[in-house]
DNA sequence: TAGTGGTCTAGACCACTTC
DNA sequence: AAGTGGTCTAGACCACTAG
């Protein structure tokens, strides 16, 4: 039976939202894990104390909001942004016949540092919070193709600068750590590139190159990362989607 | 009272989206005109013959898509894609502060050609059919900033080569022909500026410049536009939102 | 005070999947 | 045959806007 938060009902937030909410919740405690089944509807109302209707119209936030997939005759399941074709999700390279473009990380550089100002204003961090900082170059058959300059707040990932082998796809690195991607934000530029990024990328310096300014938040609207990467591109390109 | 489709109630299509579908068509025809309200939500569930929820659903389809405005204890209003602060919904470009950038245009030429294979293929057109094309500079206090090459279906903007006046926004051009924009897509890329491009943006011939090709459509999904633009940009970038 | 859209409930039937 | 999510209905009350 959920506690609906106020005896008037809609003072402070629609019951609707208080069960997703309530499902949200449940879903990064781990009690339901990515690509299990969810109860049934009939279950859940029934267990919550509220209607049909009102049970399907916070799954459809849900769902709205990629957490959850529903398939109709099956069930409803955690979506698990882990799983292969699910991955690249925010990632707007694309090669040439439309795939997202990943490639393979061939050399990474992790150390704990002090932010920029731009990476403290971005990831809304405290005086003195520190980041870590992730130097990565991606490969496409030899061809480095992209240098990304990575921060993530060392509060949201204790103990990461220390690690050795997590995962380098954002989703699969916040999953791992009970957080869910919900959307991001990027600025595409044509930049002169950094000495380190020309390097990197076999040009010379300050040739042109794309950039994308990435800042990626949380379901809760809380910044979790900023990526600014280098692209030296052939055929491949940005894919932009307008609404 | 609405036909349905079938007597099976599911066989075709969901009652509601029949019922979408219905309500686009009075828009599309200018029954309700853009900017105007749409008869109460009783009023509409009496007159199509279907429940309150089938018609609440209906319109939150169409509030969905952009093409309706819900306000609470006011009514319901056809979205105005030609009011000014809805305008540049599949502009990319932002100035520093973030704001849309449009600028001024300043020279354009209009044409009926031959499409290229690719604006054929894009635009889904018959052998045979021509296309309206538009070259177009647009400048910023002066400062040439984006040259734009486009092309539009001379079926589905019959006369328009023939015409003066036409407005530079899509969604205005779109709007005034009885045309919904639905999406875009569109990729980013670094190019080298053809001869064209370079002499519109002062810049020397294959200097590396920002190239966006957009693909736009229709409430149907069909092509309306495409349109491949050069930018020439200091503090201004290609804004790009990851879900 | 009347009218609007937003929320919530209870109950029915349907198409599809799985065993 | 049993269970799942999807559709549809009828009716109630609420918060907000406007005359």
């Amino acid at each position: 039976m959920l506690a609906v938060q106020s005896n008037t009902r809609f003072q402070v937030k629609p019951l609707y939202m208080q069960v997703r909410d309530a499902l949200l919740e449940r879903i990064k405690d781990g009690q339901w894990r990515p690509g299990a089944s969810l109860p049934s509807e009939i279950d859940l109302y029934r267990q919550l104390g509220v209607s049909l209707g009102t049970l399907r119209k916070a799954l459809g936030v849900l769902e709205n909001e990629q957490l959850i997939v529903r398939e109709p005759g099956r069930g409803t399941f955690v979506r698990d942004h882990q799983a292969a074709q699910a991955l690249g999700r925010f990632n707007p390279i694309r090669s040439a016949d439309g795939a997202p473009l990943r490639g393979q990380v061939k050399s990474r550089k992790v150390k704990l540092t002090s932010p920029t100002p731009a990476e403290k204003a971005a990831l809304r961090l405290q005086a003195g919070e520190q980041v870590v900082r992730i130097h990565r170059i991606r490969v496409l058959d030899e061809r480095p193709f992209a240098y990304e300059q990575i921060a993530l707040s060392e509060r949201r990932f204790p103990g990461l600068a220390g690690e050795a082998g997590f995962p380098d796809e954002l989703e699969e690195l916040a999953q791992d750590r009970g957080m869910i991607l919900a959307r991001a934000e990027a600025k595409v530029r044509l930049a002169p590139a950094s000495s380190a990024a020309a390097q990197a990328l076999s040009l010379a310096e300050r040739a042109p190159v794309l950039s994308v300014e990435r800042l990626a938040f949380d379901t809760d609207q809380e910044p979790i990362e900023t990526m600014t990467a280098y692209y030296n591109l052939h055929d491949e390109y940005c894919r932009l989607e307008l609404r």
